[in-house]
DNA sequence: ATGCGCAATAACTAAACGGTTAGTATATAA
DNA sequence: TTATATACTAACCGTTTAGTTATTGCGCAT
């Protein structure tokens, strides 16, 4: 384990994309490196990933992945924190305030769920992090930040319900942010093996649309005001 | 890859307990390599898991272990099945005849959300299998056997549930028992991500018995009849 | 023009790791 | 008595894998 002191700071200012006369182009193949990354730490763990087979698919150079990002612990951090900043990229695009409280929560458990289905890769690096006890991501400093949104979001949300009386006082926000989190990580990080046990394709279009429904309905169930 | 036909059957009949004069001890060698691989597994996955550390710390060598499971993924598969094992053993021992729904229901939940709470190792042979798309477990035959009663006895609680007119009667047994799996899965495989990003630790005594709280909550809300 | 830093490559190294082999000791059966 | 199977060990082998080094070629400021 070296000083991850990654060797190269981004290319700042005037961004050129894409390569020069050369085939030189630093940001496109740190972005390049960074995608292929996140696939193959998904695909297989931390530690089944090869740093021969990024470099491989990335069509670069394995003294690349080096020169950028240090050693494959580094590229696994850089990796996981691009999968995060994903992730969060869509709620910023919400405006849950122009909806009354039921719809609006309806919404958001419809976002998060389907971003769930729609994106095995993050769960993947989530499950993968997790069983590496999180030592990576405490490296991430700002990742909180990146996170915090989220309940604030709720918690205004349950403000807003409680006040109209549609929704219980006593909804506490990263509680119902952890159980629709539960409920949308639940189909995909256990979908091989529930569907193997249980003999159901949870994949299958109608399968997603009937479960959807479950666990909005659940949510729904859990925070109106009896 | 080779034909991966275990070389031993356990020693059958008159089972002899604990080791001989000699030291020898056929199924107390190899029950103590298995419950070594399963930490191991668990701890670091299954590429990350190491041969010579589950030989190390069984104090036994490491041809023995090929000599009993055959290969790395023969031993990881011995591992996962008995780690499904102990799982629904505990189902086995329940009573849920002898009470209400509503009480009964409630202590199926509690029961599923303290063991996962308890055995981690579990949930992260799970995890680790589900990285691997489930493609060890498929081998494991009977393994939907050991799962099936589990739906049995949800089913069973349903129909009476709704013919005593305290649960609806449109609750699908899988789907509840995947929204069980879920909330009771999810605070053991998400513990390091989550509690680092919202500064929560779930595995306090406290947070876990409101969560507890919270998820039969949810739970019973979601199948009581309104 | 020249020296310097950036982007990239190919060839290489050292160590780790899964798996094998050859061999030993004891018990059981023919 | 001889043969065979079981339980177990220590040393070894070949491959894989993370990581390094030496080098090149180009753009650009001096």
């Amino acid at each position: 384990m070296k000083p991850p002191v990654i060797p190269k700071k981004i290319s700042k200012a005037k961004a050129k994309v894409g390569p020069d006369a050369n085939g030189k182009d630093a940001d496109g193949t740190r972005a390049k490196i960074l995608q292929v990354a996140i696939q193959e730490f998904s695909r297989h763990g931390l530690s089944g990933a090869r740093i021969d087979t990024i470099a491989l698919e990335t069509g670069a150079n394995k003294g690349m992945i080096y020169y950028y990002f240090g050693s494959k612990e580094g590229l696994y951090i850089a990796a996981l924190e691009e999968s995060y900043k994903n992730f969060r990229g869509i709620e910023s695009g919400f405006h849950l305030e122009a909806l009354p409280p039921v719809p609006a929560l309806r919404a958001l458990v419809t976002s998060s769920f389907d971003y769930h289905a729609a994106h095995p890769e993050f769960i993947r690096m989530v499950m993968t992090e997790n069983i590496h006890r999180g030592e990576h991501i405490r490296k991430i400093d700002h990742l909180r930040a990146i996170n915090r949104p989220a309940i604030g979001l709720l918690e205004t949300l349950c403000k807003r319900g409680a006040a109209e009386g549609v929704f219980r006082a006593d909804i506490d926000p990263v509680d119902l942010h952890m159980s629709i989190s539960a409920l949308s990580f639940y189909n995909v990080s256990n979908y091989h093996t529930f569907s193997f046990i249980f003999d159901r394709d949870l994949a299958a279009p109608k399968m997603h649309a009937a479960r959807r429904e479950a666990v909005i309905d659940m949510i729904l169930r859990y925070v109106r005001a009896s």
